[in-house]
DNA sequence: CAATGGCATAAGGAAACCTTATATCGGCAT
DNA sequence: ATGCCGATATAAGGTTTCCTTATGCCATTG
């Protein structure tokens, strides 16, 4: 569904979010390169569009309001995915000149990327990188014919011909409403009772399908659709309105289940592994820009196995 | 740091995000209550603005390219937590005609009262639900003038006059950058330790500043601060490139602290306890909206506790 | 080969936005 | 109290953006 209008512009939620830094509009104009009547007139087509009032300016400088405080914050959670988006983009456009060129898959793309790309940015400013995508299978064929120095895959098996390292663990995961029963169950659940029960899954084709489907048949289990969907979002939203249990990769749903909009459910007697793997040439070592990615993936999955 | 631009406008993304579950610019369009030229408009735009072609249109209905499907799941990030803040806004603006009137403290309203109203949008979308904010202690004139039917407010302790009861927990935690030594210490973290460290704190006269001062006095330990910040993301900024240690409420920090940006270091033997504390009336029972909230936090909160 | 659904282009007009110039207002020091 | 200074609002003018309707082209389909 789409967003309810009217929609505020983000850079006029940035520059709010500037004037709480800075603590004037002035500063706040001049940090953005506008003019400081632009700016002004921006704040308050905010607070029109918002009907809120945001900033109190009877006191000289300009005062953020309590709702004004609010929506700087609500703001920020915002404005750091988009940051993410931004610098994801930058390097699917960043063809050639680039100190590091990663393949990925497509989840380890929206999930992990964006992430790793702001702490690298952070860490190492000066490195530039850039960004192929495709499925596991196509990864692999770029890193074979050299066309990257590092590739993300997924995958319990290491690919022929490249060395490769498990650097973050990741499974297939039933997830259900807080308000299912199965959210609130004593006994544990089991590999027989998910292939009697109807599940809502991805599309026939999709890499989730497929490991679920094959893990499944592997057990001699069969697999009963209750909903087919072809998105990640349209799968989470219709487990949310309780159509059902749904299976998903843990990355996609870490964030519903943080907050409580979904609840994961562990069988106890399967599991269905799709760790992510780093793949690099047997030929040539890693190089530096290489290497500093890798140990801030290390880091910072060293730190989350612990939590 | 302002937006590095140029910035995509939401509404495009939210567009090419309904082109991807509709299947044709067409049916985006007519979604979106637009034209269909415009709607071609503004993915036409949106492609030049992002230097990336997102659609392939060379097949009569308009079908995403791989890079097209990465800003997708991107954008989705960043449509969910503008949905929320939508939401918010709109329960700040509600004044009166609403079913259930909530007081939070500004923690509160930042972090968790977002997540709430959207689920109960989907779980009873008939409810009207208006916010105050303000500091705890407001919230508990705010109830006990009657001027709101439930509260939330931070403490330890109950509020005299008024019923309460702790939903969800909540400490101030000590984290550091994935760099930093104490992400990889051996021997646990000592309350002493912290008293001689220089630290990055919140400015004076914050609630998070307040909680582990009087704590840290309490044992009789003093406080040295390295560096004294207005807001929770500069201080998260300052930790993330290696400041030092900072002091923040969980909640703030459990997204950076999920991807690994930051790192949770736990004392062992002294903790900063701000849970969050639901608040009614002693006199009027609680009404059915308020009923439904309660027990949409239970759900989530109980889950949370068992991950 | 005709029909259909989908997308792009064109033209015209409305609305949004930015810049420079100027007025107003609050705070602060003398 | 008064005058100065920094900050913000208002005004005017021009540019750009964006939308709608009308129309043409193209691919798929029967």
């Amino acid at each position: 569904m789409p967003l309810a209008e009217p929609v505020p512009d983000v850079r006029s939620l940035d520059l709010l979010r500037s004037v709480a830094e800075l603590g004037s509009i002035r500063q706040a104009a001049i940090s953005h390169n506008i003019s400081q009547p632009a700016a002004s007139m921006r704040l308050r087509t905010l607070e029109l569009t918002l009907d809120l009032q945001l900033l109190d300016r009877s006191h000289g400088r300009a005062q953020l309001t309590s709702a004004g405080v609010a929506v700087v914050r609500w703001s920020e959670e915002v404005l750091a995915p988009l940051r993410d988006l931004l610098l994801g983009t930058q390097a699917l456009r960043a063809a050639g000149k680039t100190n590091l060129r990663v393949a990925a898959s497509m989840t380890v793309a929206e999930y992990l990327i964006p992430g790793w790309l702001q702490r690298l940015r952070t860490a190492h400013p000066g490195l530039l990188v850039s960004l192929q995508m495709g499925n596991s299978q196509h990864c692999i064929e770029i890193m074979t014919r050299g066309d990257a120095d590092i590739g993300f895959i997924e995958g319990s098996r290491a690919p022929r011909g490249l060395s490769s390292r498990v650097v973050r663990s990741d499974d297939l995961v039933v997830i259900v409403a807080p308000s299912h029963d199965w959210a609130r169950r004593s006994t544990p659940l089991t590999a027989k009772e998910l292939a009697v029960t109807p599940l809502v899954l991805r599309e026939v084709g999709s890499g989730t399908r497929q490991v679920f489907e094959t893990t499944m048949r592997l057990r001699g289990l069969d697999v009963v659709p209750l909903l087919e969907l072809g998105s990640t979002t349209a799968l989470k939203s219709a487990v949310e309105s309780d159509a059902g249990p749904g299976i998903l990769s843990r990355l996609a749903v870490q964030s519903e289940v943080r907050d409580g909009r979904l609840v994961v459910v562990a069988p106890v007697d399967i599991s269905f592994d799709r760790s992510i793997r780093l793949v690099w040439s047997k030929e040539r070592p890693l190089g530096v820009p290489a290497e500093q990615l890798v140990r801030l993936i290390e880091e910072s999955s060293t730190r989350a196995r612990q939590l």
